[in-house]
DNA sequence: CAGATACTTTACGTTAACGTAAACTTCCCC
DNA sequence: GGGGAAGTTTACGTTAACGTAAAGTATCTG
């Protein structure tokens, strides 16, 4: 019934490109907790997306503590309400930093289109 | 007639919020090169512009290295066929890494919808 | 002219995010 | 049963991007 999908940290650091000195030091700084059996590590489906989470961070430029924050912030289990209110909080400054990059990107796009632009006018002017 | 307009290193900082260490540091570098009145470091408006790149750069997650390089395509003083060729080559690089940047921080947005709805939820259930 | 403010150089310190190496166990294969 | 292949722990090394401190110079200011 319960198909009981695990991974290797080898397998995980192959499908995401990182070695397995990676994947073990996001767990020696709490960011994935994976299971044992014996000595070896074994990787759940949600350990494989808690780090495809980090990777993402990652290109964003997200430090690990960033990172682990944002994890967090998908597994609210409180029911305090001021730390919801806490959570509202971060939630609103992420989505502000992501609207900055966003034009960043957007202006970066439109420059490397006019780089390009002279680059093609210098190559044709090269006859 | 000309505007002569410039800057000192305090100034600039205090625009950008970061520290006259950290411009010299980019200095040191090789990013930007003020022009000097005795000891004193003198910044043009285009010093301006490009430490406002290296800023934006750096919410992108760039490394100062690929600032620099990206800094570098803006003004592309080779009439080398080949180093033409060659930034076209770094161009599109960049605009692969772009696409899978804003990729993320759609996805990213998304979820935080998400996680701010569930913390509604909760907030609202809690009566 | 004493002091505050803003600049300078030189140099050692710090943190994050791993890399790298050594020494060991476990399991499979012929 | 000898040897790969893949896993483990422990620990020291490395790089980027500055921080921080010391010690000096130039300029204004009451």
């Amino acid at each position: 019934m319960s198909k009981k999908q695990t991974y290797s940290i080898g397998e995980l650091a192959r499908e995401f490109d990182v070695t397995t000195r990676t994947i073990r030091f996001y767990e020696d700084q709490g960011l994935v907790a994976p299971e044992r059996r014996g000595q070896t590590r074994v990787y759940t489906p949600a350990d494989r997306v808690t780090l495809k989470l980090i990777l993402r961070g990652k290109r964003l430029g997200f430090s690990l503590a960033e990172s682990r924050e944002l994890i967090g912030m998908y597994q609210p289990q409180s029911d305090n309400r001021s730390q919801l209110l806490a959570l509202q909080e971060k939630i609103h400054q992420r989505r502000v930093q992501l609207d900055q990059q966003l034009r960043d990107i957007q202006l970066l796009h439109q420059e490397l289109d006019n780089a390009e632009q002279r680059c093609l006018e210098s190559l044709g002017a090269a006859e």
